[in-house]
RNA sequence: GCCCUGAUAGCUCAGUGGUAGAGCACUUCCAUGGUAAGGAAGGGGUCCCGGGUUCAAAUCCCGGUCGGGGCUCCA
């Protein structure tokens, strides 16, 4: 402990750069009206370093909230933390916020901003703090949650975090006068005006108070908020990019799947262009899980309901799976029952079914690893409000495994499982990655704490030994044993959680399983289960989006199309085309009476990565000219070189954009 | 599941109490063309479904289905 220094100066001397909003003295965020000592370290925080950018969105969630107390005083508010790229705020109000509300709060912040109204930062009592806040039932409620046991979130922290309760006074510059003030712990901008003009409202929607079902929906106005306009300007256009490549639209555009309103929500057909992409994803792994020894099984898409008894889903998970179709119940015609009948469940999972397999003869320890896979359909009664595309959806197929091993094997097995994890993602074309560590909720979960501790420890140390960063997830496991997961990062920096795999102790215990070891004992298998693509379905919108429907040539459903200078070289590409679907290229020419730059746009526009062009001049020399996606063109290609090239590109499974380089 | 919001031609969308529209796509015809839209004509709609209000409903009200944005959830 310093003594304590002697007042010399707040950031406002210390700092003449504009672009300092705050500092951080002995390590604690201030704000620059803040009085610092000889004794203390300081240090300036920039508006366009991390913590000065939650600043100046902690700040706009301010003004946002004085905006919609101006409009409607009787507003009561939440909370309102800076988030990834901008800001929210919680209101309770009588009516919820139409986009013309946004309109109108937009412009009630711009005049907040304009007067360049000073954040004052105010220490209060709890006491005091209770009797000014007496109107704001949920800033009374965070206030009776600071210091105890359990302080909240990091979100509420923002409000009540610090070792004192603090409120922020918005002062007019020129009165003095206190426009508005929230209970915050701080720190803020100097004034409103540094807001500036690079933020904007975006959304509104429910959001339930401190995130829990059981408390009442606010209302939260989300925002965004920059340095500069242009910054903003950038986002937007981000934001626009992200837009363009959703699968749910591409899905439309390139005619690969839909979702009937006649099926049901979160049930999908894929099309026979979406189908072909399916197909040769598929196509794909079978052919890998082959090579790495694994067994390809099958198993049906219903069974009785002791099966999920058995396997404890119908205990744990019964509200995620399809209600059961009650059959064969038998009854006089008074009305009594005289057979009893049957309940069967759609699967919601493979696994079940995988143990069966196992347990159908005895196995030996010579069998092991046994890795038993399938493309499992699975039916999952998912909330209607959580499904999304083809991300989130009630019907998929995983391409499910489990692998049932001796303790023994645990540890290398995990390696080999990582290893053809990054190798086939690879193929696929993604190829950056990092591993997430879900440990145990002590509050779900079943097994002793030594199987639990010995798993992860196992888990972690072949993380570790991948290389990659591994991130924790505390908590994050699932009741029956700790997972990996490999974290996808696609071409526009979105990560997606992909493969997953997770030790179970629980279901060999459940289902009996056991194996004949060598010494003659019977001796129970630990099971793995992995996931690679997760679900087929996901993975395809994944796919869809990283390549923004360009695929890769042995993805893409149309490989090759030909396109006649005139008419009359139809033929002449007809034999081309003939000869490429002979090597099983995806390949036909477009004789209809579009115009030549007609048939260039339709088939641009569709992603297919080679066009093969002929006239008069490419039929004279035996030859053929490429245009590929970006508009690139490699003229007078000798036919049998342009086969060689295209099946070549379908068998690397090479991305082709543009004109190859000679 | 909860809050908000939406549904009009295959697609994108205009129309908002009084006979249903555009562009693209599709069909046919003309045009025979060298690198992102040649021309003309034509077909195509229980305006998501069911109720209600009204002389009259695609339009207003209620319920449902499906979509979108969030919250919660995600074995």
């Amino acid at each position: 402990m310093s003594p304590k220094g002697t007042a010399v100066a707040d950031g406002f001397s210390l700092f003449t750069d504009r672009s300092v909003v705050a500092m951080r003295v002995n390590g604690e965020l201030r704000d620059l009206a803040w009085e610092v000592t000889d004794t203390d370290t300081v240090e300036p925080v920039t508006i366009d370093s991390e913590d000065g950018l939650s600043i100046l969105r902690h700040s706009a969630a301010h003004v946002l909230a004085q905006a919609v107390q101006r409009v409607n005083p009787e507003t009561k508010l939440g909370i309102g933390p800076p988030i990834t790229d901008g800001f929210y705020y919680d209101f309770d109000t009588s009516e919820p916020f139409t986009p013309e509300d946004l309109k109108a709060l937009e412009k009630e912040m711009q005049k907040i901003v304009k007067q360049g109204q000073r954040f004052v930062r105010r220490v209060v009592s709890d006491d005091d703090a209770t009797a000014e806040l007496a109107n704001e039932p949920y800033k009374l409620e965070l206030i009776g949650l600071k210091g105890g046991a359990d302080a909240g979130s990091d979100n509420e922290n923002v409000e009540v975090g610090g070792a004192e309760l603090t409120v922020y006074d918005n002062v007019d510059p020129k009165t003095g006068e206190v426009m508005w003030s929230d209970l915050c712990r701080g720190p803020h901008l100097p004034n409103t005006k540094m807001i500036g003009n690079g933020w904007a409202l975006m959304r509104s929607s429910g959001a339930y108070w401190r995130g829990s079902e059981a408390n009442p929906m606010l209302q939260r106005v989300y925002g965004t908020a920059w340095p500069t306009k242009d910054e903003l300007r950038a986002y937007q256009t981000r934001l626009e990019e992200a837009a363009k490549r959703d699968h749910r639209k591409l899905g439309v555009e390139l005619d690969l799947f839909s979702f009937p309103d006649e099926i049901g929500s979160g049930l999908a057909v894929f099309h026979p262009k979406g189908g072909i992409i399916r197909h040769e994803i598929e196509d794909f792994m079978r052919r890998e899980l082959l090579k790495n020894d694994y067994e390809v099984v099958n198993s049906p898409h219903i069974t009785k309901g002791t099966l999920f008894e058995t396997s404890q889903h119908l205990n744990w998970y019964k509200e995620g799976m399809f209600p059961a179709m009650h059959l064969d119940e038998v009854t006089d015609a008074e009305g009594n029952v005289t057979k009893q009948g049957q309940d069967y469940y759609l699967k919601p999972m493979n696994c079940p079914f995988h143990n069966l397999i196992f347990r159908s003869r005895a196995r030996s320890y010579r069998e092991l690893p046994l890795r038993l896979a399938e493309f499992g359909t699975v039916y999952r009664y998912e909330k209607s409000g959580t499904l999304s595309g083809l991300t989130r959806v009630r019907g998929l197929t995983q391409d499910d495994a489990h692998i049932y091993v001796t303790d023994e094997q645990v540890k290398d097995e995990l390696k080999k499982q990582l290893e053809f994890v990054f190798a086939t993602l690879r193929a696929y074309g993604l190829d950056d990655f990092y591993l997430e560590l879900s440990t145990r909720d002590p509050e779900k979960s079943v097994g002793t704490e030594q199987q639990w501790a010995d798993a992860e420890q196992t888990l972690r140390e072949v993380g570790e030994e991948s290389g990659l960063e591994l991130v924790a997830d505390p908590g994050g496991a699932a009741f029956y044993g700790p997972k990996i997961s490999v974290q996808a990062r696609d071409a526009i920096g979105r990560t997606w959680q992909l493969s997953t795999v997770q030790l179970d102790f629980n279901q060999p215990e459940l289902f009996e399983l056991e194996y004949a070891a060598a010494d003659g004992t019977r001796k129970q298998p630990i099971m793995i289960h992995r996931a690679l693509l997760g679900s087929i379905e996901r993975f395809f919108a994944i796919l869809l989006e990283h390549y923004a429907g360009a695929f890769p040539v042995w993805l893409a459903p149309e490989q090759v199309v030909g396109i006649p200078v005139a008419a009359e070289y139809g033929d002449y590409l007809d034999e081309i085309i003939s000869r490429l679907r002979a090597e099983g290229v995806r390949a036909r020419v477009d004789h209809s009476d579009d115009r030549m730059p007609k048939k260039i746009r339709t088939h641009t526009k569709l992603k297919v990565p080679f066009q093969l062009i002929a006239g008069e001049e490419d039929r004279a020399a035996g030859a053929v000219s490429f245009r590929f996606r970006d508009g690139t063109q490699l003229n007078g290609v000798p036919v049998d070189e342009a086969i060689a090239r295209i099946t070549a590109a379908i068998q690397s499974h090479e991305q082709v954009s543009t004109a190859w380089s000679e």
